[in-house]
DNA sequence: TCATATTACTTAATATATTAAATAAATCAA
DNA sequence: TTGATTTATTTAATATATTAAGTAATATGA
């Protein structure tokens, strides 16, 4: 019979068990603030910035827009972020963060350095940069 | 104010969407032949043994029992798995492979190798090996 | 042996993913 | 200018993820 390869030599199965084993370190920290590891995508992108448009929001924190529309209005219900429109073009939505998802995000992220250190710790650095640019470049090989 | 590392820094959004460019070449084959990716993970699993139990399933396909309970009930509606108890310990439930669940199996294999091939030819064959390799030390290395 | 704990799985509730279709504003072409 | 197309986002429908709680069968210990 026509036999698949091993789950050891799969890529996508290995990338998804290391996206896994990395998120679980991540996620009782998150949500201990109350947040979802998706929502949490949101805050980061937009702390970077003043205000985002939902298509590159999306973009940037890899979530499809029909799930952002969701998140972000949970989001605006915890009162952590806010929609406006722009009246040059009524399509577009601007989101920015309030005061209050800005000091969260403040609150999360030397936890989230922290733990992030660990991994550094566990893997050794030059290990994790070398892992790191593979997978940069393989991003960069993959694209369509 | 407290800056997070950059996205191309962050090992967890690398994983990302390394794990969705790479998903993103085999989903439209795996869609045309019928299935999502989780129900591919489940198939190609029961192909490798005569039954396995839930729990194993779930830890081999990287499926949570609440998401395997219901996505083995879509594929026994669709007649490809077959779900049965053993008396010896009647909480258990063995999951195996319909013979239309194999023959679905066997058709999806060389388009999903013809896939992998390719991305061998897009990031080289010793790249590929090596970034394999690492993944499999972190995993190893993250464990809980 | 019988109450208690554990195991294996399912249900429930909420959040997100994916694909397609809908909507409304902006742009383009005749 | 107006009808057709494109763009930006939302709705809808179905599938999966996550966490907690529930259920039934099995194992354990006094």
């Amino acid at each position: 019979m026509a036999k698949l390869r091993n789950i050891n030599r799969s890529l996508p199965m290995q990338l998804l068990l290391a996206r896994e084993s990395t998120m679980s370190l991540f996620r009782p920290m998150l949500r201990s603030f109350g947040l979802t590891d998706q929502q949490w995508r949101v805050l980061r992108v937009l702390a970077g910035c003043d205000y985002v448009e939902a298509f590159e929001l999306s973009q940037r924190s890899m979530i499809l827009p029909p799930s952002l529309t969701r998140i972000v209005k949970n989001l605006e219900e915890d009162r952590l972020v806010k929609r406006t429109t722009v009246s040059e073009d009524q399509r577009k939505v601007l989101i920015t963060l309030t005061a209050k998802g800005s000091r969260k995000y403040k609150q999360v992220v030397p936890e989230s350095e922290k733990i992030y250190r660990s991994i550094e710790k566990k893997l050794g650095k030059p290990a994790l940069e070398d892992l790191l640019k593979q997978l940069v470049t393989l991003n960069k090989n993959l694209e369509n």
